[in-house]
DNA sequence: CGTCGTCTTGACCAAAGTCAACGCACGTGG
DNA sequence: CCACGTGCGTTGACTTTGGTCAAGACGACG
């Protein structure tokens, strides 16, 4: 049961056993999509996984690579994200410590967009190959993995919605009040309160706004008592009433625990 | 081989030794997204399906439904949307004739959108169950499914990009680019030329536009002897400066044969 | 032939964008 | 230890893209 070291990937850190907890914060993740049997979680636990600490602002792929592995966002912030020729940027995603950034690229060859971090972040590594593995070898993971790609797809759906039809107020409300659920149910908020290291600028690129506007809008937010949002924390004052203004509805979270 | 009458599900046709050429659709469909082994293609083969006749602006599935069977679109537009609040609707995506237009309900149990049709629709229905029994005995078909949804997640993404970033002029050409892309690799265009049977008001409520900006934004389009779009029916004059003018980049499309 | 839905047009309006400047916190190097 | 630079947040004045409202034209269909 004791793994010798693997090659490291861009030269990093390597447990074994799971000394670093990262295969049970895997684990926990996928047990979000449903169930694993005793054996699927054994051979999930024999694994070994490469950890990568990344700084800020950095890509962990590119638009047009074709990734081998699989970051598994063990701790910061990361988005996904295109470029458009003029320089503008679109935020599709973001993710929070415990989420699976690049599933589509399990299946699909060129990525055609990017992720990158919005903070230092830890990243551990899972090759696509295992995974495929894993899903062919045993069905309830492979459901698992296959469900955690179904509700991305479900996540960027609301988005577009969020972007075409909501004001800026509802749509920086309702994207706040996903992210708050996701950190709750990634274990990371504290009652109504979480780290939320986003910048303006960066909630502008994901709500089709300007940084200008976001400001404004944030503030009347805040004039309305149902955030508070300042250095890199954020919390609901009105979760009642924030959902309300944003039309908000988790279902599309296809969470088991809806808030 | 000759299979007998299958149960008549919402009372309907049913083909034997698909005489209607259903199942070859879909085997067509597949292909799409790879490569089929003779053994797969026989359990396809096998398979018979319902087929359903759907009037025009009808739901084929509503939000909170759990569908047990897959719509394949014989024939007829479709698309999936949400209806807000206010009444407002936003259309999240397109489907044209081909298309397995729900994949996401294969995995997730509570469908968090509608899906209707755009005009009077020919569908097949595939249950679930048999589609995930083929996934599971066979690698590569489970594979192409799976891809597929993969591929509908990336197109979900691009239309994210497209609502948040590109002017109204940029987003219609954007659009009517990945219309001419995907009705050309179903085989349903002549040249440039193909049906488009969707009304301004629909265009709007999938580009987050109200239908007068669209009604005048699509002359601008016709002034610059970009498109032709009358009737049902758009041509293309001028597939290089639409493409530049929309920013368009089919990469997302993930089509074997890109344009 | 009338009705209904879609397309079209015009006059006016408002939400969000642009541009520009300044404050403030933080980190770095002299 | 302080000066400076940099990036983010904030504010104000002004502009623009696209929305609203309303009415008329056109065409398909019963």
């Amino acid at each position: 049961m004791l793994k010798s070291h693997q090659n490291p990937l861009y030269g990093l850190v390597v447990g074994k056993r799971d000394e670093t907890g990262v295969v049970a914060a895997f684990i926990r993740r996928l047990e979000h999509f449903g169930k694993l049997s005793v054996q699927e979680r054994q051979s999930l636990e024999n694994s070994t996984f490469t950890v990568r600490q990344i700084g800020s602002d950095q890509d962990i792929v590119r638009a047009g690579d074709t990734p081998t592995h699989c970051p598994l966002l063990l701790d910061g912030f990361a988005c996904r994200y295109k470029t458009l020729e003029n320089g503008q940027r679109q935020i599709m995603a973001f993710h929070v410590p415990s989420d699976l950034c690049d599933l589509t690229s399990i299946l699909l060859k060129q990525l055609d967009h990017s992720i990158g971090t919005l903070t230092p972040a830890k990243v551990a590594l899972i090759p696509y190959a295992t995974m495929l593995d894993w899903a062919w070898n045993h069905r309830g993971l492979g459901q698992l993995l296959w469900r955690a790609t179904l509700v991305d797809a479900a996540v960027s759906r609301e988005w577009i919605v969020n972007v075409g039809r909501r004001t800026a107020y509802q749509r920086i409300a309702h994207l706040l009040c996903e992210l708050m659920l996701r950190m709750r149910s990634a274990g990371l908020a504290q009652g109504l309160a979480c780290d939320m290291p986003i910048t303006q600028i960066e909630l502008a690129d994901a709500l089709g706004l300007t940084p200008v506007h976001v400001n404004r809008t944030l503030q009347w937010l805040r004039g309305e008592s149902l955030i508070e949002l300042s250095g890199k924390t954020l919390t609901v004052r009105n979760w009642r009433e924030l959902k309300r203004a944003a039309g908000f509805d988790a279902t599309y979270l296809h969470q088991p625990d809806a808030g």
